[in-house]
DNA sequence: CCAAAAGTGTTGTAGATACACCCATGC
DNA sequence: GCATGGGTGTATCTACAACACTTTTGG
């Protein structure tokens, strides 16, 4: 306990010699497993409290090669695509009294700065590919659904919410590609989409936009091992569909 | 001269001490005059180079409220619709010798900071009631059209091609009225939509759809004093527009 | 053989496109 | 009266929504 009393001090020490004060970045990392959207999240050493991951810049990084280094440490991820999304920048953003008793450190977080800026990014990554990581200041690091998060520390639920807010508007224009495996069924491609847009999609209307967007290449195989017909497998077409995420052309009304 | 040396070298001193450190706000301020998109420049005192205009923010002061007082200075608005789109930052982002020397202020900016991330925030003004003001470091506060804008300093057209291609995509999402005066004629709000999207619109159907979506109100007046037929007047119904900017339903494929 | 999901056709309708035409006004 | 831009009507076509039906597979 002493030992990570000194570690924990040791760190933030540290950050506020080679970071950049009053500025730190918070990502959602969006998953997709089982038809739902998942958060990653971690729990802080001792307590039964979750946020997100998060972090600081050094002074001669640049911000997004920060939040990439941030992620990879928590995910093992190396290609990480991610998308910057909103200032939070309230002098008041949460309760801080609050939030350090819920948090319990050893030192004394109010004396790091009195108030923080933080950049919102989130990043899709395939939910397969992570393995993830607490760090110093956690003990868990776990997959959540959207629909049942629990209370978040800090202001992470509404930073949560506008990402996924985001995420909808701008879909036309991301990669969903980095949320699926290599290959995919076109139901479960569906049943994405729906998700991330809250509401149900027409399976046949969908499959023709799709086919006709042309950025599926149909495989020979068939996902095996499911009850039911077995549907064919797909891959994103990389001649095509980057410039469809581009052009932001594929939407659905 | 010497009095100016000593108020800037007191204006960085000041900002110094106040303020967030490797953290400013650069302003986009949109305006909409005779058929052409406009944005507010700054021109350095003493040289002919151009510039955004732009701040610090105060370390209890929220973002979105630095963006407002930086804005108000410079164009004594009271009430500015603000809409940050992007943080820049990389960590070199322009040659910063060369900028130096195009500035040529007394002060030696380079210990200012090493490097500056900026958060990019665009403006939607109505173009008659700004009265351009420059601050201490600037003699002139000009309109310039997007078209031929001069080559800026530090990255500051590529903030403009950013701030308006972001406008250009959530265009459905952003509340128009505020680059158009109370009234205005339908062919002037075709041609605010044309420019910023870059394209025509068919007359016919710009004005069924328009009428459809209900944003608008018809007065009885008409434009007087210009050749030709003269065009109904028109204003923004308060009842109707705001949802449909919440809800985007308004775009033009 | 039955339940459940995958995959394909068809059709009516709403909205977009592409026109054509008349109206009002200044010169 | 003529050039120029404002304002309205309509035919055509495309794209979407809403269906029904067949196919495949595990139990």
């Amino acid at each position: 306990m002493k030992d990570f009393n000194h570690s924990v001090t040791h760190y933030f020490k540290q950050e506020a010699e080679q970071s950049i004060h009053y500025l730190s970045i918070d990502c959602v990392v969006f998953g997709f497993h089982e038809g739902r959207i998942r958060v990653l999240l971690l729990r802080w050493k001792g307590t039964s409290e979750w946020s997100l991951p998060g972090g600081f810049i050094r002074k001669a990084e640049s911000v997004d090669a920060a939040a990439v280094r941030i992620l990879r440490e928590r995910t093992g991820l190396q290609q990480i695509f991610l998308q910057q999304f909103h200032i939070f920048g309230d002098a008041v953003r949460y309760n801080q009294e609050d939030t350090w008793q819920r948090i319990g450190l050893p030192v004394d977080l109010s004396k790091w700065s009195e108030r923080t800026i933080s950049l919102g990014y989130y990043a899709l990554v395939e939910y397969a590919e992570v393995t993830p990581r607490p760090d110093l200041l956690t003990d868990a690091c776990d997959w959540w659904s959207l629909e049942d998060l629990p209370n978040l520390l800090f202001d992470h639920n509404r930073i949560i919410a506008v990402a996924l807010e985001n995420l909808r508007r701008q879909l036309p224009y991301q990669p969903v590609s980095h949320l699926l495996p290599e290959t995919f069924t076109m139901p479960e491609l569906q049943r994405l989409y729906e998700t991330i847009l809250g509401r149900p999609l027409d399976a046949r209307n969908f499959y023709k936009k799709v086919q006709a967007s042309g950025i599926l290449q149909r495989t020979d195989e068939r996902r095996k091992g499911t009850p039911y017909k077995s549907p064919y497998l797909y891959r994103f077409d990389p001649g095509v569909y980057p410039e469809v995420v581009r052009e932001g052309s594929l939407s659905f009304p």
